[in-house]
DNA sequence: AAATTAAAAACAAACGGTTGGTTTGTTTTT
DNA sequence: AAAAACAAACCAACCGTTTGTTTTTAATTT
C-alpha cells in the first residue's frame, strides 16, 4: 500500500468514526462518510470491504488510540492514594468529554450487537492490572474501605458511562442540581467519601 | 375513535415497541412494524403521523406502563430499611429483566437525540419522591451513611443501566466471575454494605 | 536525465433493491 | 351511511455495491 492510499485510508476511518458516532450505525450513510471524507465512495469498499467491517475498524480504531488511565491519573493516583476514588473518576470523566466518539461508539456497537468486543477487551486489560495494584494497596493499607476491585471499578465506570449516555434524561432527573459540572463534582466527593475508610481522611 | 380502531392502535403501538427496541429507530422500518402488527401500513400513518411521532409514542408507552419502583419493592424497602441498597438493586434488576424494552428504548433515544424526554421524566418524579423519603428517614436514623439521596440513586440506576447496556463488553471484561448472576448478586452485596454504616448490620 | 510502462489509486456513473411516505380505489365492519 | 381496514401501486430518495475509465505513482528502460 503507497502512501497517498494510507492517507486516504486514515481519512475514511476518521470520518467512519465521527458519523457512525454521531448517527449509528444504519444512521449513517456510506455517501456522507465518503463526502465527509473527500474520497470517492468506491475507495471504502477497496479498502474495507463492507459497511460492516468499516464500523468494526472504526470501533478498534477509537479504542486503541484512547487510554483509559492516562499516566497522568495512574501517577497522581500513587501519590494521593487515599483520593484513588475521585482521582480516576476525574479521569475517566475527563477522558469520556474529551473523546465523545468513545462512548457513544461503544453504545451503538452494544445495542446493534457488534461482534468484536472480545478484541475491544483485550486492549483494555493491561490498564486494568495496573489499577488493581494501586487499589488493593490502599484497601490493605486501611486506606479505603473493604470492597473488592472489581465492584469498585465497576461502579466507577457505570457511573460515567451513565452520566454522559443519559445526559438528555439527566438533565430534567436531577432537578435541584443546576449543572452539569456541579452534578459531576458531586458525585465524585460523594463516592470518594463512600469508598474511604473514616481514618484515612483524619 | 371507535373500539376497534383503538385495538389496531395498540397492536401497532405494541409492535413498534418490540422492533425500535430491537433495532432502533433507523435500523426498523414502517414495513416491518406493519407485517408484525398485523395491519395495513396506511394505518400508521392515520394513526401517527409519521416514523419519528411512532417512535415518541412508543417510548413513551413503555415508561407509563412500566413502574421502575413497584409496591412490592417500596414495601419491602419499608420493612427493610437497613437492606434498602440491596433491595432497590434487586427490584430494578428484575424490572429491567423482565422489561428489555426499557432500556434499549432509553438508550437509543439518548443517542439519536430525541426531544420527548422531558415528558419521560415527569412520570417518573412522583416515584422518585417516595423512595427518597424512605431514604432519608434511613439516613437520619444512622442505618445508612451521610450520602445524599441523588448521589444514591444516581449510582444504582447507573450500575443497573450499565450492567444490561454493556452486557456484551461485560462478559469479557470481568473475567474471574464466571456467570452475570454471580456478577450481579456481588454488586448487590457490595453496594449495600457500601451504603450501609457499620452499625446497622449489627 | 528523459521517456516508457505497468501497477496502484482514485474517479464517475450506474446498478438493483429498499426505504419512508403517500395516494387511489375497494371492501369490511359498525 | 360512516368509520375502519384493506390491497396495491407509486414516488423520489437513498441504500450498499459494482463496473468501467482516468489519473497518479514508481520502477524500468532508453
Amino acid at each position: 500500500m503507497q502512501e497517498r492510499a494510507k492517507k486516504t485510508r486514515i481519512r475514511i476511518l476518521e470520518a467512519a468514526v465521527k458519523l457512525f458516532s454521531a448517527q449509528g450505525f444504519h444512521g449513517a450513510t456510506i455517501d456522507e462518510i465518503a463526502e465527509l471524507a473527500e474520497v470517492n465512495k468506491q475507495r471504502i469498499y477497496a479498502y474495507f470491504g463492507s459497511k460492516s467491517q468499516l464500523f468494526e475498524a472504526a470501533l478498534l480504531e477509537v479504542f486503541e488510540r484512547i487510554e483509559l488511565f492516562s499516566h497522568d491519573t495512574l501517577a497522581h493516583a500513587e501519590k494521593h492514594p487515599e483520593k484513588i476514588t475521585a482521582i480516576v473518576m476525574e479521569g475517566f470523566l475527563k477522558v469520556h468529554k474529551a473523546h465523545p466518539d468513545l462512548w457513544r461508539l461503544l453504545a451503538w456497537a452494544n445495542l446493534e450487537g457488534s461482534l468484536c468486543t472480545e478484541a475491544l477487551n483485550q486492549a483494555r486489560r493491561q490498564e486494568n492490572e495496573r489499577l488493581r495494584i494501586l487499589y488493593e494497596q490502599a484497601v490493605s493499607d486501611n486506606l479505603l474501605r473493604p470492597i473488592p476491585f472489581e465492584t469498585w471499578l465497576f461502579t466507577l465506570l457505570a457511573v460515567t458511562y451513565f452520566r454522559f449516555s443519559n445526559e438528555l434524561t439527566l438533565v430534567h432527573t436531577m432537578n435541584g442540581i443546576s449543572s452539569m459540572q456541579k452534578m459531576e463534582r458531586k458525585l465524585t466527593a460523594d463516592l470518594n467519601t463512600l469508598f474511604t475508610t473514616e481514618n484515612a481522611t483524619e
